[in-house]
DNA sequence: CTGAAAGCGCTTACAG
DNA sequence: CTGAAAGCGCTTACAG
């Protein structure tokens, strides 16, 4: 594999430049080159300057797999995402990816993305990733089955999931503040007088969207005004799909929309059918994503500090490697109303 | 690290199986079980299959770090993305990541994304996964200075550059058909009785910008119509910031947008100005992205087949692993046309 | 068809 | 402050 050539002059030059050929050229051993390399204690601060310099010189490049095969750790996190969830308009999640990859660059780790089609998911098969060792722990991005988490949580590995958690015990995730941000947003839209509230989402599609229903649920109890069965409207079937809206009979004055693709749909849908948004009625959304500035007028909506999820994601699981009995649970982190102009105020 | 366990019954129960302890329970040596696991000549089928059995049983994990140090390859490829491209509203990176992620777990690979900070393209700093051996190659998707394309041409890696390329010698890249899908789009336009056609995008802001200004101005030049200056409309600045949309006195009858998001731009630019898309212009974009679904009318516009590129930009990775010698120059990747409602015929 | 030996490039005790 | 020895878990010749 790594072949010798032969340099100006006739010298030979490796191509593949090793601790021993440092420790060579300087009459040293390789225990003090990679001593002085990783700046640990027992060589004098001289010869470390000196050391690192000539490395510097002959391009010495570090071997992580050498690393990894004494330390067993692999400094690769991997980051599944399941397929479906990857559709060209659903950025979200590589979106996250973006972000875990840069907040785990600064651990020194990688993050490796796998993308788990239906078929593995459904069989239980675990990642190549996993069962070659190439990574030390997973993040996993997003809803998938009870079963695939029960085949998950048997590895020893750590696991942190993230934006999705079950009922199932001993998972730590990491999620937005779903309960709280629809609960802020529809306090504000009660705020702004209005009373006739519908809430737009399948309620039993995702857990998330259950946790939105209920802190509007919360705000509308709060009020002491009446949920209105009517008022709850699906956007999707059971298994995620969209469909279309149902404007109920006795219009509302808002509606809270589970994510802002919807709220762009229902706009749009509203528009056609000559009602005006924010004046003859209130929408708001929740992600803050691309829909949001897309819709005319733009989007009041809730922004998911993804990057500080990101960034607790990572924390949790470079503390469960060293401490892999650590535990979790669920934490929630807070996301911020993004004030914009599709709320008008009612007399 | 790796702790041994006491099982129930008090069995000793290793936590991390080797080749070793396969070879042990069965009473044949380490080289016959790495020989029947990766199916090689030398072992009879009936061991073969009671090894493989055996390593099930026992859990066994492949460790790639120690095939690592042998072959000297990682089995990873480097993915790197400005950091430039990667707003939240631009996935067209993230969604050719996704691709590749793909594509290379077909060859046993996997995709290590690095985003490439603005600081570290300017100082020519390498990806850390560069210098510690954790990847066999790149592929670098985008735009990125001289200077760092000069750096990374340097190293022994093999080397891809994706929907990107300079004049700077020896490089390979795979490339939408940029200049043919925007000639192709103007042809359409013209046959459909356009004559006064305008491009909009700055041509000096990057080489597929220009490419397509090339394609269009070549269905120009083959039709015997005049390039007209001011039909050539400024879409950015030379960084790439987003400009006002200049529409020039004589009106056009059709547009050629260098992308969809300038064309969804120029559309609702167009209509609150009481133009009306595509019964006073048309307007054509590129792409094939979000952007194109979302304008009204929906977008007639230029797909880029991304899942084409991503296959043949890892096929040159794994042939350029293999013989590194090997050169590919450019290779240009065709498009379709997708025909939706915003084009309108002339008489 | 099977296996003993050597080596990939590091790091971790341990000895001096 | 410095280094010899052993080992991480594989694979590659080579010998039988």
């Amino acid at each position: 594999m790594f072949g010798e050539c032969t340099g100006i002059g006739g010298i030979i030059v490796k191509s593949n430049v090793t601790m021993r050929d440092i420790a060579d050229k300087l009459g040293v051993s390789s225990v003090t080159v990679s001593k002085a390399l990783n700046d640990k204690e027992g060589v004098s601060d001289e010869l470390k300057e000196k050391i690192k310099i000539v490395a510097a010189d002959m391009g010495y490049r570090f071997n992580t797999h050498a690393r990894s095969m004494k330390e067993g750790l692999s400094y690769n996190l991997g980051i599944v995402i399941p397929e479906r969830f990857t559709g060209s308009t659903q950025a979200f999640y590589l979106q996250f990816y973006q972000l875990l990859s840069k907040v785990l660059d600064s651990f020194h780790y990688s993050g490796i993305l796998h993308i788990l089609s239906q078929e593995d998911e459904d069989q239980l098969v675990l990642p190549r990733i996993y069962n070659e060792k190439k990574v030390d722990g997973f993040i996993i991005l997003g809803q998938i089955g009870k079963e695939y988490v029960k085949q998950i949580q048997k590895i020893e590995s750590p696991v942190i999931f993230l934006d999705f958690y079950t009922d199932q015990n001993e998972i730590d995730s990491v999620l937005s503040d779903n309960f709280y941000g629809v609960y802020e947003v529809t306090n504000y839209l009660i705020r702004n007088g209005h009373r006739k509230i519908a809430f737009v989402g399948n309620i039993h599609a995702t857990s998330s969207i259950q946790d939105r229903f209920l802190g509007y649920y919360k705000s509308l109890l709060e009020h002491r005004i009446d949920l209105n069965h009517q008022y709850v409207i699906k956007d999707r079937d059971d298994l995620g799909k969209y469909i279309d809206i149902d404007v109920p009979q006795d219009m509302p004055t808002a509606f809270v929309c589970n994510n802002d693709e919807v709220a762009y749909n229902l706009i749009n849908m509203l528009q056609k059918s000559g009602i005006s948004v924010p004046d003859d009625c209130s929408v708001v959304g929740f992600d803050n994503s691309i829909y949001s500035t897309l819709t005319d007028p733009p989007l009041t909506t809730v922004e998911v500090d993804m990057e500080e999820m990101s960034k607790v994601a990572v924390k949790f699981i470079m503390e469960k490697l060293n401490n892999p009995q650590k535990k979790y649970g669920r934490t929630f982190i807070k996301g911020n109303i993004v004030f914009r102009d599709s709320v008008k105020p009612i007399k």
